[in-house]
DNA sequence: TAAAAAAGTTAGCTATGACTAACAAATTAA
DNA sequence: TTAATTTGTTAGTCATAGCTAACTTTTTTA
């Protein structure tokens, strides 16, 4: 009996806490997450993550010593899997069906991640016949939560010379989403690093034989596959 | 300008207490809805009821005197129709789409109405190619929140002899769908009342050639249309 | 290694939206 | 028409989940 786990008991907000410490622990593959940076990424002050971490804490979703490190259990994780198919699944949904943009679609599935219904989801994902990536890419896990997790490469960590292939995108933000469409960039793109500049670190890269220089920033938030080289 | 309304500034409740009162007051065509009835209807207390008529009298959806009778502004119906739309657009796709039944449908739906996106319900409706009834029978209001309020007759408002066609029936009770499928009664059916018994109202019906003894709280939540007499 | 900075914690406040208990007004019935 | 019942209101409490301000612990760096 591995899912005794009831996830209905669980408020919007415990929700939000347990996909954001997911995200950052084991999608950004983080050593040490502490309570400021998750206050930072879910936009809420120190004060209100250190009250919620308290309650995950006594529910068993979160384990952490006073001053010390953050860190999901199983159940924390599953949920947190849960959610992310959810969220992924329902941005297909918007993507494919209701003509819904890129940049469009995390806004909403961000509200519809959270309704519960186990036979709504499931049958979400027949009737879309089972996707396996969502519009950024991304992967969706399956019913039984399981997934690969791709360590993600960010173009930003690559040197000059490297061709890399598009694989997924941050979908935190429209802006970013944006500016990725008009650049001409797709998913699958093929990116090739011309030059990185040392003083500020934006690089120049190539694709679709078209040239554009981006900055760091943007850079941290591609996510990309190394193309080896013949 | 009809249309200055905002509708992401309202709190899930506050939208479930205006779906509420309009539910009442128009598609029950009540003469008198009072605090009590709405604390009933919405199964909570007396005191929570009356402290939210406070917000939304403030908010200028409601309009009562002190002891008096509750009434909706027409910002206030605008946002109820605007969620009775999402509601049964949503019931109408599990229904039709994931393979939910009758009965099934209005739980998920409830969560569903309060998703926040104009878009996302256009382009439900837009996908659906504009369904008119929800899988109960009920009508959709159409994207300008226009629909014709059908009188509702209720099957115990009939006498001997009626005959009368299944209109739609009151989703508040996953019992009582049950119950209407199992006995065989489907949307568009013809009924025939064959007898009113006095001392307890139950009716006999006949239908598909088929007759059933059913109770006057069942003949309360089944809608018809009477037929008229050769 | 001591001072400064960053990170984490706590106390106490706010708003929402439930609740109960007590009370007041209005309606119904004797 | 007075008494009983129903209906409506108010006061005060609770939980959730946010906040600021003050404080403590840990880490960094000078």
């Amino acid at each position: 009996m591995t899912n005794k786990l009831n996830l209905n008991n669980l408020t919007k907000s415990e929700e939000d806490y347990l996909k954001a410490l997911f995200q950052l622990l084991i999608e950004d593959n983080s050593t040490k997450v502490g309570n400021n940076q998750l206050a930072d990424y879910l936009k809420v002050s120190p004060a209100s993550t250190n009250n919620m971490i308290k309650k995950l804490k006594a529910k068993k979703y979160v384990v952490s010593e006073k001053y010390g490190k953050l860190e999901l259990t199983e159940d924390g994780q599953s949920i947190a899997v849960r959610l992310i198919r959810k969220h992924r699944l329902w941005e297909t949904f918007l993507y494919n069906y209701l003509n819904f943009s890129w940049d469009e679609v995390h806004e909403v599935a961000e509200q519809l991640e959270h309704i519960k219904s186990q036979k709504l989801i499931n049958e979400l994902d027949r009737f879309m016949e089972c996707p396996t990536t969502d519009p950024h890419g991304e992967i969706i896990p399956n019913a039984n939560g399981e997934y690969s997790i791709v360590p993600k490469i960010t173009l930003s960590s690559l040197k000059e010379g490297d061709v890399c292939q598009l694989i997924s995108v941050n979908d935190g933000s429209v802006q970013f989403l944006k500016y990725v469409s008009e650049i001409g960039l797709a998913l699958s793109s093929e990116i090739k690093i011309m030059e990185i500049r040392d003083f500020d670190k934006s690089i120049k890269i190539k694709f679709n034989e078209a040239e554009e220089t981006v900055t760091r920033k943007f850079a941290d938030n591609v996510f990309v596959k190394i193309i080896p080289e013949l």
